[in-house]
RNA sequence: GGCCCUCUGGCGAAACGGUAAACGCGCUCGACUCAAAAUCGAGUGGGGCAACCCCCCGUCCCGGUUCGAGUCCGGGGAGGGCCACCA
């Protein structure tokens, strides 16, 4: 075959894409020997066109998927789409289209778009989210978990819009608390929901975390602060004239006997039984302004505290001591026990409110060493540190650690609390007022309550003729044919649930489903999931770090519990891939119109360029800026390496025999090529180091660009470097290496794929030098250099440095005290006088 | 306020505690060309010097550990991210 002159990537990027299909080249399961490996990427939200950002991560994948499979293993790399969603209902409602049709439209480009990008994607395994048979599933974990006690209905807070009189989503809260789409006030509104007891888990998913070392720190560090362990002390406090007992969180135990108040939130239940009838009006009028102010108004750091006296007293168990009770913004009323004991002088928030409103202030913690914290009243800020315990009766004088257990003990013992452990994680409430989700398999009975739908029902499909219009009653309740159903135990009419579930159901579980997407029996087959599961590695951005990737723990533990994983943890590692800026900077978007479009680009300079771009640019994890130059650069840079093959075809007829008397540029050719295969494979196996490997592959290119080989042994090492290039070229950029593979391999090969090629292995004896050069150092400074053979031991590198004119100068009438001897990198002359 | 991350040429970036700036971009000069583009070659951290010999300075700042620090430790600064009155 003979190579057209320049290179085309239009013209065999679709060829090669063709192949791969045809021959089905990255079909999972097909090496059943082969030791297994499942690369994922976070699938993608299909609304709009594919953009930048997907590229990214899918290269990323894509390219260790393909290393991966030269490398022999059997590999997983699906993709599919998380298609139910609010985007797409809000659009929906926007232009009077039906979502599916939208979707639908939406996945066939992004389809498109990721098959002109040569991603290995074994698309027979193709999971749509909106599809029955995926959300099915939902609705069958739904059940199960309802059955487990791990899905409850509970009370819960939703944003509700007072001119579409419906519950919308915080994203469709603007600023001052205003619906996006009507502009009318948003408040909060009680009404029950759907939850999983994601915090039945809290202790486990906590506890899995120490097992994921291979989790970038700072992923791992955001879900331990999300899910928030903060140990304590419970406390109660006897409400003066009353029965009723106030019980207090706190961490701080050790500074009870500095507690001058005790505050309740304002949705307290206790607050209106323990409120004094004098005071009634005054603290009515404060919650219910309190009701009507949103929460992050209202409790966000820049609100002022503010509170009112109840007019109640409530005593102090530790100290007999009545203090006044208080309601106030700044106590929430979802964390802890939703009341609080107030130390002003150890908590800024609470020595804030004191005085402003005229509290006592007792200091009851000194520094264990310095000067002593002057009595409350003094202070200018509260002491918040730990310290030993002052002016607390029998407990005084302790350390703050050992005080807080004693005094917890002593709390329990007398029946008045005790140590305790509070989560800063909430359970999931789950259920939207939406069309675009799974359905709520639940039935309402006039005589059963809520009656889950048999799973042999299942899937609840949703009704195609929603009327969706973002207002009013949920979109699901206007669809009689769907509302209108019987009981599954009596056959009375019944009422079907007319709310749907958290897309984040869908994104918990999916990569899963790829393992048998198409059963019918089962969510997958947990044979299957023996094999491939967990997840390898697993790509996506960083913003998942806490929703998602939460769930899709927490998922995957219930999963275990069903028997269905072997595993606790889903995935093993987990790469979080930067954003791609505009060219200057910016995050891309339409209102800075510096929008780059992957299939522009991918028309103007092939999907190789593009992909090689993304991986060269800089690391994985680190942001990076589109930039034109670079692209260009890429471009270059594949388009010597095709004019390199066209114009030294010759050297594919060398003799194999004659490489080993290859000698002077030749051999040093010959190392080059060898370390540059360890380089680009040691710089995958440690941390996907895409972008120094593709240095080193330029590396040789300009090696090889700068000999014109003559006699066989020449000619044979080009061969051999040729050869490495265009396979290790493999991962990064496909098509164009394919291309050059079959130049390589010669038309007696023509069926042989690139891709089904071994990874190139690299001889150890050719990765080193027998000539190094050798840095000489007079006490730590750089002051000459020689050159010696790499085995050279510390004599003779002593002797050549010494040697050395220049280092002479700097060694003359001085007394060298000591050498210090690097092989093959350094000597370090440390003198004195 | 808490937690985390980052800081290296004009730019993107490299660098097991061991010759800082590999590789790419940009720029300069040269070759080819009538000319340009493309391509190829050379150079490119700052300062000093007749000198591309050589010397000094250089990885945000200050200190420490070390024969040796961009890298490790302590303190500070700037930028970014996440959470945010979590008791």
């Amino acid at each position: 075959m003979s190579m057209n002159e320049r290179y085309e990537p239009q013209s065999i990027e679709s060829r090669w894409q063709k192949r791969w299909e045809e021959a089905g080249t990255f079909r999972a399961g097909r090496r059943p020997q082969a030791e297994p490996r499942y690369v994922l990427e976070m699938f993608p939200y299909p609304s709009g066109a594919m953009h930048m950002g997907h590229a990214r991560v899918y290269t990323i994948g894509d390219a260790l998927a393909r290393w991966l499979r030269m490398r022999g293993h059997d590999v997983l790399h699906p993709i599919g789409f998380d298609a139910l969603g609010l985007p797409a209902e809000n659009a929906a409602i926007k232009d009077g289209r039906h979502p599916a049709e939208r979707t639908a439209e939406n996945i066939v480009s992004f389809r498109a778009e990721m098959k002109r990008l040569g991603y290995a994607f074994d698309w027979e395994r193709e999971v749509v989210t909106a599809d029955p048979s995926y959300y099915r599933w939902n609705q069958w974990f739904f059940v199960k978990m309802l059955e487990k006690g791990i899905v409850y209905r509970r009370q819960g807070k939703a944003n509700w819009c007072t001119g579409c009189l419906t519950v919308i989503a915080n994203e469709q809260v603007v600023e001052d608390d205003k619906c996006e789409r009507c502009g009318s006030p948003v408040v909060e509104k009680v009404i029950p929901e759907w939850a999983f007891r994601i915090t039945a888990y809290a202790d486990q998913l906590l506890a899995g975390l120490d097992g994921l070392t291979a989790w970038p720190d700072r992923i791992t560090t955001m879900q331990r602060n999300w899910i928030g362990k903060s140990t304590g002390a419970e406390v109660d406090f006897a409400v003066q004239g009353s029965a009723e007992k106030i019980k207090v969180f706190t961490t701080r135990v050790d500074t009870i006997f500095g507690c001058t108040y005790v505050v309740l939130a304002p949705e307290h239940p206790l607050t209106a039984a323990v409120t004094r009838p004098e005071r009634k009006a005054e603290v009515d009028a404060f919650v219910a302004r309190m009701r009507k102010t949103e929460a992050a108004e209202r409790t966000g750091e820049g609100a002022p505290k503010e509170g009112v006296f109840t007019g109640a007293f409530a005593v102090n168990p530790y100290t007999g001591e009545a203090v006044p009770v208080w309601i106030a913004n700044f106590v929430l009323a979802e964390y802890g026990t939703g009341a609080v004991m107030s130390v002003p002088a150890h908590d800024q928030r609470d020595f804030e409110f004191a005085r402003k409103y005229g509290l006592p202030i007792r200091t009851v913690i000194q520094p264990a060493a310095g000067d002593r914290t002057p009595p409350g009243e003094q202070l200018g800020a509260a002491t918040t540190e730990d310290g030993v315990t002052d002016a607390s009766g029998a407990f005084s004088g302790l350390p703050s650690a050992a005080a807080r257990e004693r005094l917890s003990a002593h709390a329990a013992q007398g029946g008045f609390g005790g140590p305790t452990v509070r989560w800063h994680l909430r359970d999931w409430g789950f259920s939207r007022q939406r069309y675009w989700g799974t359905p709520i398999p639940i039935i309402y009975c006039p005589d059963h309550g809520a009656v889950p739908v048999p799973v042999e029902q299942l899937p609840v499909k949703l009704p195609p003729q929603a009327i969706i219009t973002g207002t009013g009653e949920p979109p699901l309740a206007k669809v009689p044919e769907f509302v209108e159903t019987t009981c599954p135990i009596c056959a009375k009419p019944s009422r079907r649930e007319t709310e749907t579930m958290d897309t984040f159901v869908d994104s918990a579980w999916y990569y899963a489903r790829y393992l048998s997407p198409k059963d019918e029996a089962q969510p997958f087959d947990p044979a299957l999931a023996r094999r491939w599961l967990p997840i390898d590695v697993y790509v996506g951005g960083p913003e998942h770090a806490v929703m998602h990737l939460l769930y899709f723990r927490f998922w995957h533990r219930v999963m275990h519990e069903l028997g269905l994983t072997a595993e606790p943890e889903p995935c093993k590692r987990l790469v979080t891939q930067g954003i791609v800026n505009g060219p200057d900077g910016r995050k891309m978007s339409k209102r800075w119109g510096n929008v780059v479009q992957p299939g522009y680009m991918v028309d103007k300079f092939g999907a190789d360029t593009v992909r090689l771009f993304m991986l060269f640019a800089a690391p994985p994890e680190k942001d990076i800026d589109w930039s034109d130059e670079q692209v260009d650069g890429l471009f270059r840079f594949l388009s010597r390496v095709w004019r390199l093959f066209v114009s030294r075809q010759g050297c594919f007829e060398a003799p194999e025999a004659a490489l080993a008397q290859a000698a002077g540029p030749y051999l040093e050719l010959r190392r080059r090529t060898h370390r540059t295969i360890k380089k680009v494979t040691e710089g995958m196996e440690a941390d996907l180091k895409f972008n120094t490997g593709i240095a080193a592959l330029m590396e040789l290119v300009n090696e090889l660009q700068g000999l014109e080989p003559a006699a066989d042994p020449e000619r044979a090492a080009v061969r051999e470097a040729l050869t490495a290039l265009a396979a290790l070229l493999g991962p990064f950029a496909p098509h164009v290496a394919e291309e050059l593979w079959h130049e390589v391999v010669g038309a007696a090969a023509r069926d042989r794929l690139l891709a089904d090629e071994p990874w190139p292995a690299f001889d150890p004896a050719l990765c080193v030098a027998d000539t190094v050069s050798i840095a000489v150092q007079v006490n730590g400074k750089l002051r000459g250099e020689v050159s010696a053979p790499a085995a050279a031991g510390e004599a003779e590198v002593r002797a050549l440095a010494e040697a050395d004119e220049k280092v002479k100068g700097y060694l003359a009438g001085k007394t060298v005290k000591k050498v210090v001897f690097v092989p093959k990198r350094l000597v370090n002359f440390v003198v004195a006088g």
